[in-house]
DNA sequence: CCTCCACAGGAACTGATGGCGT
DNA sequence: ACGCCATCAGTTCCTGTGGAGG
């Protein structure tokens, strides 16, 4: 008898194996393979720029740039812990820190987050407030100098740490290049990974030129390369010959277009294989990737968007009314939004401050525009359908009478 | 050619928060 | 109990500016 409940038919379906993906954490960007496809060059560089270690000596600090998805961090994480388990019954244990600059939002977290990783567990040991950054500084150095290890600290994005330093302590990231001649025992490297070729302008540069002792420079993959490492990982993820050709491509193709995006077309083509799979379509076709790019799109919009304040939200919503306006004009009817929404309007120049920060999160554009003797101003504009900020914002409590 | 608009956007500051060390 | 330290959102005060209109 055919089960026609369309309850049970999905908990059939779901249950029965019809699945087109076997394995989907290989679909994920950061999953480590055995082999790193097309990257035998910069494997070698790596490895050796941090042969040192295995010789007892410290080696030199590496910086490492790439763009996004050229698998920068996999490279250096892979030849680390290779490196840390030849070592690691050795007298010279490795302690493989890891941090991503843009995760954290000040120079101070970043700091904590070593001296997690560090072993400095409890609040005793490593407050996460209160003390002075020099004081968290010292605390990292004695962790290291007492069990002397050789510490490599992996900083990710550094790009963004330029920022964090500007605010405070311009000298610790400094002091953490030069922490070896403080250091009686134990050892301290640092890689920095950078998807930014001229961040270096924004560093100091005496932290600069120990930071850069050493450099090496990820090329982009060319789609021919992408789509074999996709090809590679499909071969592991899906079952054989659930993924059309043309659909292959055209994820190559899509990732391509920017600058050879592996981690892009990776999670292109996951989104596409769970679509696929949610239609209990047998293959996963062109028509899915494209859906999936948009679905990714937009997800992003979303939880850009809800993840804002709530004053950057009434902003959005009033460059959403007073479509292509002046900062003037969205400041009146961000003002008229703040009565009826009964909330303590805050400063134009803080306004101008927020919008700006919207606008480098690409969800509206602005242009400045001279206008003669009526002065000068930024025309706003959504860069998204109103629907979409609608949707995004209809839980808001605060927000559901203006939209 | 000069003026003067309507802001942009930098700098320095404030007040609150949260937790340190002594 | 007290001063100190870092951070964040926001404020106050400020100088700078391209070109339409006189």
């Amino acid at each position: 008898m055919i089960n026609h409940d369309p309850v049970d038919k999905l908990l059939d379906d779901a249950t029965n194996g019809r699945s087109i993906l076997k394995k989907r954490d290989v679909l994920h960007f950061t999953f480590i393979p055995d082999v790193i496809l097309h990257r035998d060059n910069e494997l070698a560089k790596v490895t050796q720029a941090l042969l040192p270690i295995l010789k007892k000596s410290r080696p030199s600090n590496l910086l490492v740039y790439g763009k996004p998805g050229t698998g920068k961090t996999l490279v250096v994480k892979t030849v680390l812990s290779k490196i840390q388990k030849r070592v690691e019954k050795s007298d010279f244990p490795i302690k493989l820190v890891y941090t991503n600059a843009k995760d954290e939002t000040t120079l101070y977290g970043l700091l904590v987050s070593f001296g997690r990783q560090l072993g400095l567990k409890t609040q005793k040991e490593l407050p996460t407030t209160g003390l002075s950054i020099s004081g968290v500084f010292n605390r990292l150095l004695d962790v290291i100098q007492k069990n002397s290890t050789n510490a490599v600290f992996v900083i990710d994005e550094i790009d963004y740490l330029a920022e964090l330093i500007s605010k405070t302590g311009k000298d610790i990231l400094y002091n953490l290049t030069r922490a070896n001649e403080r250091l009686k025992t134990g050892s301290l490297t640092l890689i920095g990974i950078s998807n930014d070729l001229t961040f270096k302008e924004r560093l100091d540069p005496r932290v600069l030129s120990s930071l850069s002792e050493e450099e090496i420079v990820f090329t982009n993959y060319t789609v021919e390369q992408i789509k074999e490492i996709l090809l590679d990982r499909i071969k592991t993820a899906f079952i054989l010959g659930t993924v059309d050709i043309a659909a292959l491509n055209l994820c190559a193709a899509m990732a391509g277009q920017e600058h050879g995006d592996a981690r892009r077309a990776i999670d292109l083509l996951r989104v596409a294989g769970e679509l696929a799979e949610r239609e209990q379509s047998e293959t996963v076709k062109e028509d899915h990737i494209r859906r999936a790019s948009q679905k990714m799109e937009e997800d992003k919009e979303t939880t850009a968007l809800n993840s804002y304040p709530l004053h950057e939200k009434l902003l959005i919503v009033a460059v959403m009314r007073a479509k292509g306006s002046s900062t003037g004009e969205i400041f009146q009817a961000y003002k008229g939004l703040c009565k009826a929404t009964r909330q303590r309007e805050i400063t134009q120049r803080r306004v101008t401050q927020i919008l700006g920060d919207i606008e480098l999160s690409g969800l509206i554009t602005g242009k400045i525009v001279h206008q003669g003797m009526h002065g000068r101003t930024k025309k706003y504009n959504l860069t998204v359908q109103p629907d979409v900020i609608k949707k995004a914002f209809k839980d808001d409590l605060v927000l559901t009478d203006v939209l």
